[in-house]
RNA sequence: GGCGGGGUAGCUCAGCUGGUUAGAGCACGGGAAUCAUAAUCCUGGGGUCGGGGGUUCGAGUCCCUCUCCCGCUACCA
C-alpha cells in the first residue's frame, strides 16, 4: 500500500544546504568577519593577541595551554584512571567502568545494580497458521525460557499480556521490491524476533496490497491478468523476505478469500454504525488512464486541454461513490491521541498528524465503480472498494479476522504497525476512525521509519542508482546487510547508504571489533588451554566490573526496543563490545600465560561470558553469525534466549569448544 | 502563507528542567602492544554551539529578532 502510485522526489541532505548557506551568508558578511579571523589565526599561530578584543576562544587556548599544576594533577588522575592498558603492572583496581560512563551514552548500571531477569512462566502457545518457510532455527517462535536461577519473584503474566503484534506495511506489487521495502522489512523482523527472544508470544505479518487500479494498468502493459501480476510480484516479494531472513508468521496478499470477507466485514459494521453513506465523487478523470487525478497533477497545454500527470486529457466526471463518515471522528481522534500520546511515533510525526486533524476531516471517498479489481462492496456490487477499506483492513485478517474465534484472533490489537513515513496519516487517521467505528479495538502504537538515500538522493530509475535488495545481501552478506541499516541509520529518521558506509561498518564493527574480540580470546583458549573454556579463579574488580557492564545491556536493550529505538540498542550493545575490548587489551591475557595462568583463564572466561551476552542480544539483528559465534562458545540452543542475560546465567567452565571459527570475515573488495 | 522541527568539531549526531575547562562515533596526527580476521589499546589536534540583541552572578541551554534548511498543509499512495 505504500507505493500504489509513484512519486519521484529528489532531494539533497538538507542540512548540508543549510549549512552551506549559513556559510555563504557568513562569508558575505563583510569585514569584520574577517578580521575576527584574522585574529584567530593569529592567535593560533602563538603570536601574541592584538589589543582588541580577547576571544573566548583566544582565552580558553590560553588557559589551556597553560600547565596549571592542578590541572596537570587532574589530568594525571583521569589518566591514570582511564588507561588500565598504560599500566605494567596487572591493573587490578583500574575500573573499565568509568571509561564507558564517559565514552559511551549508555546507560551502565551500577556494578550491584545486575538487574535480576524478569523470568516469565512458562505458558501454553498455541500454534500459529500459516506457517512461513523461512527458517529461523535460532528463535523459534515462543522460546520457553527457561527457569532463571534465581526467580525469586516471577511476574506472573496471563498468556493474553504475552503476545506482542507487529507488521509491516502490505507492498504494492506493481514492480520488484527494492531498497525501502527491505528496510521496513528488516527493521521490522528485528523488533519481532527481540521480542520472541525476549519471551513474547510473537506474531508478525507482512504481505501485499494487490487491488487497484495501478495493478490493472501494469497487469495490461505486461500482457498478464492482474492476478497473475499479483501472484508473480507477490512471489517476488515472499522471496526477498526469505532472502533477508525475515521471520513472517504470515505473508498475507489482499487477494485472498478471507480478506475478500474480512473487508467486506468491516465495512458492514462501519455502515451499521451509520458511518457510510452514497454521495456523488467529483474530480478530473482520464478516460485513457481510467484514474482520477488531484487538481494540481494536471496542467492545462497550449490547446486549453486539461491533461493528467500521463499527458492524457482528463474531464470532469462525476460519479456515485460510498463515503465514509470523517468528519465525525475528529474529537475522538484527538482525544485519542491525547489520551495515548504513543499512538504515534516518532513525535514529530504526531504533531504532524495532530495538526491535520485539527484542521477539520473531510469525508472519505471509499469506493469506486472506474475498475473492478477490488473488494466487491457488500450490497452493492456495481462497486469495489478504494484503497484503504482495503488495505488497512489487512491488518485484522492477518490475524483471524472476520472469524473472531480464530486462534490468532488474541493478537489483535496490534502492539505496532511499522510503516513508510509517506503513509502515516492513513494509519493514524483512517485507520483508527475505520476501527472505532467497527467497534473493534485500536492497535496500540503506529511507528513511521524514514526513507534511504542512495548518496543523498532517492533511488530512481533515471538516477540509475536503483539498487536491489537481492543484489546487495549478495554483495555483502545478509547479516551484515541488516546490521548495517540498523546501527546506521537512527530509526524514524531518514538515512544514507554507500558503498564505503556499508564496508566501514562491516570491517570496523563486526569484523575488527566484535569478530576479532571473538577470534583472539577463543583461539587463544583453542591453543593454550585445549579448547577447553576454564574455569575461573576469582574476580577481580575490573572483572566485576566488565560483567556489570554486560549484564547491563539487556535493560538498556529493552528500554530502547520498547520505542523501537533500534539504533540506541545497537549502540548499547556495541559500547560493550568496545569495552570488553578495553578490557581484553588491559588485562593482556597473552602476557599471562606463563606469569599468571589462574588470572590468564579468569580473563579469558570473562570475556567468553561477555561476548556470550554480546552474541545472543545481537541474534535479532544478525541471526545467522550471532548463532555461529554462539556455537563457537559452545551455547546449547535452548540458552540462547534473553532469560540468559543479565547476570542470571554464566556460561559453563569446562565444556570443550568447537574450533573457532571467524563469524564476521572482512569485507575485501574484489580484485578489479 | 499557516503549523511544526532543526541549524553544536571535516562527517553523523548527544547535550534533561540554564551552572565547574561543550561531548561521542567516524576521519586525521602521534605512541604502545603483537594473543587475534594487519584486527586492538592509549593519546593529540580540531568547535565564533547559524547572525544580532536581551534576561541573569552565569546561556549551546530562557526571551526577542533576522537568516537558512526540512516536514505537514487530504483522496497519487
Amino acid at each position: 500500500m505504500a507505493t500504489r502510485a509513484k512519486k519521484s522526489v529528489k532531494r539533497k541532505s538538507g542540512k548540508k544546504a543549510a549549512k552551506e548557506a549559513t556559510k555563504k551568508a557568513a562569508k558575505a558578511h563583510a569585514g569584520a568577519k574577517k578580521v575576527k579571523k584574522t585574529k584567530k589565526a593569529v592567535a593560533k599561530k602563538g603570536v601574541k593577541k592584538s589589543a582588541a578584543k580577547t576571544t573566548k576562544k583566544a582565552g580558553k587556548k590560553a588557559a589551556k595551554k597553560q600547565v596549571v599544576a592542578k590541572k596537570a594533577v587532574k589530568k594525571a588522575a583521569k589518566k591514570a584512571a582511564r588507561s588500565p592498558a598504560k599500566n605494567k603492572s596487572p591493573a587490578k583496581n583500574k575500573a573499565p567502568a568509568k571509561k564507558v560512563a564517559k565514552k559511551a551514552k549508555v546507560t551502565v548500571p551500577a556494578v550491584t545494580a545486575a538487574p535480576a531477569p524478569v523470568a516469565t512462566p512458562p505458558k501454553v502457545v498455541k500454534p500459529k497458521v500459516s506457517k512461513p518457510k523461512v527458517s529461523k532455527p535460532e528463535a523459534p517462535p515462543a522460546p520457553k525460557p527457561v527457569a532463571a536461577p534465581q526467580a525469586a519473584t516471577p511476574v506472573a503474566a496471563p498468556a493474553r499480556d504475552n503476545v506482542f503484534y507487529i507488521s509491516t506495511a502490505i507492498a504494492y506489487p506493481n514492480g520488484s521490491p527494492h531498497i525501502g521495502h527491505a528496510y521496513e522489512a528488516i527493521s521490522a523482523d528485528v523488533l519481532a524476533r527481540f521480542a520472541r527472544l525476549d519471551g513474547k508470544d510473537v506474531f508478525f505479518l507482512t504481505g501485499t496490497d494487490e487491488h487497484g487500479q495501478k495493478m490493472v494498468q501494469t497487469a495490461q502493459n505486461e500482457g498478464l491478468t492482474p492476478s497473475a501480476l499479483a501472484t508473480r510480484n507477490a512471489g517476488r516479494f515472499k522471496e526477498m523476505d526469505e532472502r533477508l531472513n525475515v521471520s513472517f508468521d504470515r505473508f498475507i496478499r489482499t487477494t485472498e478469500e478471507q480478506h475478500h470477507r474480512s473487508s467486506q466485514e468491516i465495512w458492514r459494521r462501519m455502515e451499521a454504525n451509520g458511518d457510510i453513506y452514497a454521495d456523488t465523487y467529483a474530480g478530473w478523470y482520464s478516460v485513457r488512464d481510467e484514474a482520477y487525478y488531484a487538481e494540481d497533477e494536471t496542467r492545462l497545454n497550449d490547446d486549453g486541454v486539461r491533461l493528467g500527470p500521463q499527458g492524457t486529457p482528463v474531464e470532469w466526471v462525476e460519479e456515485k461513490s460510498y463515503f465514509f463518515r470523517l468528519s465525525a471522528y475528529q474529537d475522538k481522534l484527538l482525544k485519542l491521541y491525547e489520551d495515548h500520546p504513543e499512538f504515534i511515533g516518532p513525535d514529530s510525526r504526531k504533531n504532524e498528524v495532530v495538526s491535520f486533524v485539527r484542521g477539520g476531516l473531510r469525508d472519505l471517498s471509499i469506493s469506486r465503480t472506474t475498475f473492478d479489481w477490488g473488494v466487491k462492496v457488500p450490497s452493492d456490487e456495481e462497486h469495489v472498494m478504494y484503497v484503504w477499506v482495503d488495505a488497512l483492513t489487512n491488518y485484522i485478517t492477518g490475524v483471524g479476522f472476520p472469524d473472531e474465534s480464530d486462534e490468532n484472533w488474541r493478537y489483535w490489537p496490534a502492539d505496532v504497525h511499522i510503516i513508510g513515513k509517506d503513509i502515516i496519516r492513513f494509519h493514524a487517521v483512517y485507520w483508527p476512525a475505520f476501527l472505532m467505528s467497527a467497534g473493534i479495538s485500536l492497535p496500540k502504537r503506529v511507528y513511521a521509519h524514514g526513507f534511504l538515500f542512495n548518496r543523498g538522493e532517492k533511488m530512481s530509475k533515471s538516477v540509475g542508482n536503483v539498487v536491489d535488495p537481492f543484489n546487495l545481501a549478495d554483495q555483502y552478506g545478509v547479516d551484515q546487510m541488516r546490521y548495517f541499516f540498523l546501527r546506521e541509520v537512527s530509526y524514524g529518521q531518514d538515512g544514507n547508504y554507500n558503498h564505503e558506509a556499508i564496508v566501514a561498518r562491516i570491517n570496523a564493527d563486526l569484523a575488527n571489533d566484535l569478530g576479532n574480540l571473538a577470534q583472539r580470546s577463543l583461539s587463544m583458549i583453542a591453543k593454550q588451554l585445549g579448547g577447553v573454556l576454564p574455569k575461573p579463579g576469582e574476580f577481580s574488580d575490573n572483572d566485576k566490573a566488565i560483567l556489570a557492564i554486560a549484564d547491563g545491556m539487556i535493560a538498556a536493550s529493552r528500554e530502547a526496543m520498547a520505542t523501537q529505538q533500534i539504533h540506541h540498542w545497537l549502540n548499547a550493545v556495541w559500547a560493550v563490545v568496545a569495552e570488553a575490548n578495553r578490557y581484553f587489551a588491559g588485562e593482556a591475557p597473552w602476557a599471562l600465560a606463563k606469569t599468571d595462568p589462574v588470572r590468564q583463564k579468569t580473563v579469558l572466561y570473562v570475556t567468553a561470558e561477555v561476548v556470550r551476552q554480546i552474541a545472543i542480544l545481537a541474534q535479532p539483528a544478525m541471526p545467522t553469525a550471532s548463532g555461529l559465534l554462539l556455537d563457537s562458545l559452545g551455547i546449547p540452543a535452548g540458552e540462547r534466549n534473553f532469560a540468559m542475560l543479565g547476570g542470571a546465567k554464566r556460561i559453563a567452565p569446562g565444556s570443550t569448544l568447537p574450533a573457532p571459527t571467524p563469524a564476521f570475515p572482512r569485507y575485501i573488495e574484489p580484485a578489479a
